[in-house]
Formats: structure tokens, C-alpha cells, sequence
DNA sequence: CGATTTACGTAAATCGTTTTACAGAATTTC
DNA sequence: GAAATTCTGTAAAACGATTTACGTAAATCG
């Protein structure tokens, strides 16, 4: 049905090893044979089918991704960097999701896995990444990718989360603030962890009080209601920051139900940077993780591997930077000396 | 190195025959033997080999995605939809990204094309669907989506843009508004000409001039500039609809650099519906296109394709709905009566 | 009860490539 | 110029699963 290469082989008049040899170019073939060959292709549409090649020759062309949320522009940012880099080398991705749940990460590796892929990236749903005997056991390269358990030694790309939580912090006192809030996805993964570190490490240097701590899940419903809940009762911190892009927004979307204007009524420093965030008013103030180099260096990382170098891993962590903008200012209390004089 | 449906085979005691019946129960087995195999593999973690399974099989399960853009959220949440429908069927998805190129889209396909998939989901990067032959030669059941060609014969789900534009339109001149700016991506595309189409029918019907048409392009960056240009013009437009995510992003964008209010100076109907737009400060009136249903009926079009029914395509079209939320209002000149009276 | 069908296991052929083993021609080496 | 080496083509053996063909035991039938 579909066009083979004894097809080819038979149209160009030579073997099926050699027209093999000229789309693989693993031997040497007369530049006279490889124009037959090449023309014959053209002519019958002829593209070698990765199954049987790849059964073959033991090594797949693929790098398989699992994420928790496909819905997620982090994630999805994240696929997209990955993609423009394999790509580049013949690699095709395939990409699954374990809707946050582990049972369901056991099952859709198992699934990637029996793909042989060349190599994987996942981002587990929860710390204790139990998956890893799975993957280890498959003979895999693979990375792990912004979720990284706590004592991990495999390899890992993920930003410096401390470092992200200071920044936030340091601005925001630098600006007067004194009563932080966070709003962090859930404190079982350590990269929230480690934000929160950095936060409160800068609280406790400023002899400020330890910042109160909203877990507001994974999604932008769960976030926006465990914050408005939050935001309704009496509270009088000025300062928010947001661990992750839904917990920004679910920020955002309580304080616009309960009436506070920002950055006058507070103020905040949200969680990675799109669009959105410099498009609406005011725009955001928030932390870019480098996502696209995040892809590039996941994509190096794996390749060393699958060209079978496999040194030491290097746990050089990714910095993230504070991009300033309108959605953070001084508090009402130092503000509002300035208004009224 | 990796274990074959041979070892377990051998620690079961039986054929490789067997095994591959318990596997893919295409031929009854005694309950107890299926229960040796089944215990052998799991002692093993067998998986079976999924290039050497479809290979023989004939059959791939598998589905490739060919996008314009992965880091646009409309079509990555058409992604995460169909991934959650293959998912439960068995079935793998391989994405890759034309990156908005024709050229590059051709490429891309062929490479996909050679992975045999059952099916394959295409948004075409342009109207032309230069690569139509390609798919078509290669005999594999294909769905085209979001961009449907003028007269598209195939299997093709989309929403209605031209209701779509009518509603947006109609929502606008109930309000008051006379004047209206239309932000589209490119004109280039099928859809966003039909949605121009409903806007500008109600605007005849009403006896309205036309609106004005702003080429956006196809990503942020240029939206926002192109309509940043635009606004700093004289223009008394106070109605502006977005025909896509990322032009009603730069609409927002360019209003806010132009120290114009929503939905003061200006009403904004926005495109799409992602949690940021209700987040945001004036929450979004926007035009939402129903992800979630496309990606089921996708897939369900795609499915009986591949178990061999092909009936005639019903070119039913998913219908999109307007959320009202607090970006439009009437425009000024009715506005500002009301609020000096 | 003998004949026929059904149930179910195994051996071997097969899918479309890549790769190995071999061979003749051309080239290099001494 | 003979021997050794390199070059480049073909035939055939893999890769790991599925499927076909076949055989034996059990079940069903008249």
C-alpha cells in the first residue's frame, strides 16, 4: 500500500541496502547511484518508515515529555523551547500529561517508554517523583525538569528558586512593604519550597514577621477561591507574592472581587511572564524564569547522554530575574502620607 | 538489553504467540496461562515494543498534532483536549510546530507522516494548505481544524466565526456604539475573514460604517506595536474587537500605553477565554470558542475514520459564546450624559 | 459412538528497515 | 607488477512484535 524501499530500490534498479544507505548516509554511495536513488524517492513520495527503522537500528529519533498540565503555559512554553531545539536534529516529541495525579505519570511512562525513546524530560507530579525506578529501569536518558526532589542525583534543570523568593521579597521591602502574603501552589513540591525560603530568609534578615502562607493548589479556580476566601476576612498585608503563574492570577482575580485596587491597595510581584502580564493594567510585576533556556538546556543536557557521554551532572541552577513593573509600590501607610500632604 | 516478549515467553513457560494474545487478547487464552504471562511480565516490566508492534501490525496508535505555534494557548489547549480523548483509547499523541512556515510545515509533516500514525490533526499555518497533497498521499485519515480552507472537501472542525462576529458586533451596537475597530490577525486566514464577515453584516444592517481593519499579526510582539501606532493616531472608535488571543492582547496593550481606560474610553470584546481574562482588572468581555468540545469532536471525526467508516463529513460548526463580562460598556458620548446629569 | 467442530497452543513467516558478510573492482603499497 | 587495501555494491540475517498455518485435545452433534 504505502511506497517501501524495494520500491525504490527496484525503480532506481539497485538494492534495498543501498537506497538505505543513501537516506542513511551510514555508507559511502557513488554520487551517480545516490541521484537514481534520490529521484526514485521524489518521484514515488518515498520516506522511510520510522517503526521499521527505528526497530532496526535499536535507536529511536523521539524524545518523549510528560507534564502534569498540558494546560498550563509554563509546561507548554516549556514544550514549545524543547521542540524548536530537537527538531533542529531530526528529533520528533512525543508528549503526554499525568493530570497531576502519580497513578496516572506510572501509567502514561510506561506507555512513553515502551516507545524507546531516544530520551525523556518530565516534569513529575509530586516530589517524590516514585516514578523513578520506571524510568531508571528503562535505560533512558531522561531529565527532570523544574520539579526536582529534594536530594535528587540524576539530572536536573531547574531555575534557583531560592534566589527567585529574594528578589520578590527584597523588592517589596525595599519598597516599605511589612506584611507579606504568599500565595503558593502547594508547599509537597520542593521548588515552592525553596521559594518560600528565599522569602522568608529575607523577612527574617529585615526582622520583618514570617509572611502568612496560602496553599491555593494547581489550577486558577481552586487558586481564586482559596484566595478570595482569604482576602474577604480581615487581613492586613500590603505585600503578595505569587509562587506560580495560576496562584498570580488567582491573586489578581480576588483582589478585583473584593474591591482592592492595586498597586494601591497592595501590592504584587507575580509568577513567570507572558503576555498578558505587561498587556493588561497595570501591568505586572513579576519573576521570569528563563524558560526558553530551560528548553535549550534541557535539550543539551539530554543529547550528551544520548550520544552516550555521560559525565558528571552539572547542578548549575537557572536565575531567574524581577521584572519591575506597575503592579507593585509603597504601602497605603507610606503612600498615603504622600497623597494626603 | 531490554526485555522482549521473548523472555517472557521463556519465564512463563509458553510461545511468544501466547504472549502476544495475552497482550493484545486477539485470540482467546486459558485464564490460567494468562495469568503466568501476565505475572512473568510484570516480574520482567515488560512493555511491549511499540515501533515492532505496529510495524507488524500494520496499525500505529498514534496520532500527530502539527500546530502553527506551541506557544500560543489556544492551540495548546486543543492539544491538552485531544490528548485527554486519545489518552484513554490507547492512543499517544506526537506533536510538532510548523512554526507559522509552509515550508517548514511541509517538512514537518512528511517527518510525522513517516511515523505511519492512524490519524493525523493539522491547523494549517495558511490558508493555501499547500501541504494538502502530502497528507492525502500518504492515505492517512487526517482532520483539519481552526483554519479551514475556503472549499474544504475533508474532514474539517471549526467554530462558526461568522456568529461569532456577529455576536461580538451585535453585543457593541446594543450598547451604543457607532464606531468600531476590528483588530484581526491577518486577513490572509479563512476564519478571521469570517469573522469580519459577521461583525461587518450587522454594522450594514444597522446602517453603521464599516470598521476599521487593523492587521495585527500573528503574534504579541507586532499586535501590540502595530495597534500601539494606531491608537497614538487621531481615532474616535470607541468599539474594539479582537479576533484573536493575542490581538485582544494588544489592544489592551495599546490602550494602556495610550493612557486609555477600559471600559471607559474604550469597550473591548475580547477573543478566546483563558483565566487571566477574568482575572484581570476590568475582567474581559470576550468571545469564547469551546476548546474543550473541538478537541472531543476532532477526535471522534478522526476515529471513525480510522476503524474504516468514512461517511460523508457533516459540516456541522461548534458554535462560540459571548461572556459579558466588564470590559464593554456603552461608549462615551451616551455615557458621558449619564454621568454629567 | 464416530464425525465434526471448536478451543487453544506452537512454530514459522512476516512487517520495512538496517546491518553484516561477502565479493568484485579499483586503488594503493612496496 | 603482485599483494594488500579500500571502495562500493548485493544478498541475507537480523530487530521484536503479530499473524497465519497447523496440530492436538476437548466439546458438540446426529
Amino acid at each position: 500500500m504505502v511506497v517501501t524501499i524495494k520500491d525504490v530500490a527496484k525503480l532506481a534498479g539497485v538494492s534495498p541496502g543501498t537506497v538505505s544507505n543513501v537516506f542513511s548516509s551510514n555508507r559511502a554511495v557513488k554520487a551517480e547511484l545516490v541521484e537514481r536513488v534520490r529521484k526514485a524517492a521524489a518521484e514515488l513520495g518515498y520516506e522511510p518508515d520510522r517503526a521499521a527503522s527505528q526497530l532496526r537500528a535499536g535507536k529511536a529519533r523521539v524524545v518523549a515529555v510528560l507534564l502534569p498540565d498540558l494546560d498550563n503555559p509554563f509546561f507548554t512554553s516549556l514544550v514549545a523551547s524543547i521542540e524548536a531545539n530537537v527538531r533542529d536534529e531530526g528529533f520528533d516529541i512525543i508528549v503526554a500529561s499525568s493530570h497531576g495525579d502519580a497513578v496516572e505519570e506510572a501509567r502514561r511512562l510506561s506507555a512513553l517508554l515502551a516507545w524507546r525513546p531516544a530520551g525523556l524530560v518530565i516534569v513529575p507530579c509530586s516530589d517524590a517523583f516514585v516514578s523513578r525506578k520506571l524510568v531508571s529501569g528503562g535505560g533512558v536518558p531522561f531529565v527532570v525538569a523544574d520539579r526536582v526532589p529534594s536530594h535528587f542525583d540524576g539530572e536536573a534543570v531547574t531555575v534557583d528558586n531560592v534566589g527567585a523568593g529574594t528578589q520578590a521579597a527584597e523588592h517589596l521591602v525595599r519598597l516599605g512593604h511589612r506584611r507579606f502574603v504568599v500565595a503558593a501552589s502547594t508547599l509537597r513540591l520542593q521548588n515552592i519550597r525553596d521559594r518560600c525560603e528565599g522569602i522568608e530568609a529575607v523577612l527574617a534578615r529585615e526582622g520583618l514577621a514570617s509572611p502568612t502562607l496560602i496553599e491555593v493548589g494547581l489550577d486558577f479556580d481552586t487558586a481564586s477561591e482559596r484566595l478570595g476566601v482569604f482576602m474577604e476576612g480581615e487581613q492586613q498585608a500590603t505585600a503578595f507574592i505569587a509562587l506560580t503563574n495560576f496562584a498570580t492570577l488567582g491573586i489578581l482575580a480576588s483582589a478585583n472581587r473584593s474591591g482592592l485596587s492595586v498597586p494601591r491597595d497592595l501590592s504584587v510581584v507575580g509568577f513567570d511572564d507572558y503576555s498578558w502580564m505587561h498587556a493588561v493594567s497595570p501591568p505586572l510585576t513579576a519573576i521570569r524564569q528563563p524558560v526558553d533556556m530551560m528548553g535549550r538546556v534541557i535539550w543539551s543536557r539530554l543529547r550528551r547522554h544520548i550520544v552516550g557521554r555521560s559525565e558528571p551532572v552539572a547542578d548549575e541552577r537557572l536565575s531567574c530575574d524581577l521584572v519591575v513593573r506597575a503592579s507593585t509600590a509603597s504601602p497605603p501607610s507610606v503612600g498615603d502620607a504622600l497623597r494626603i500632604a
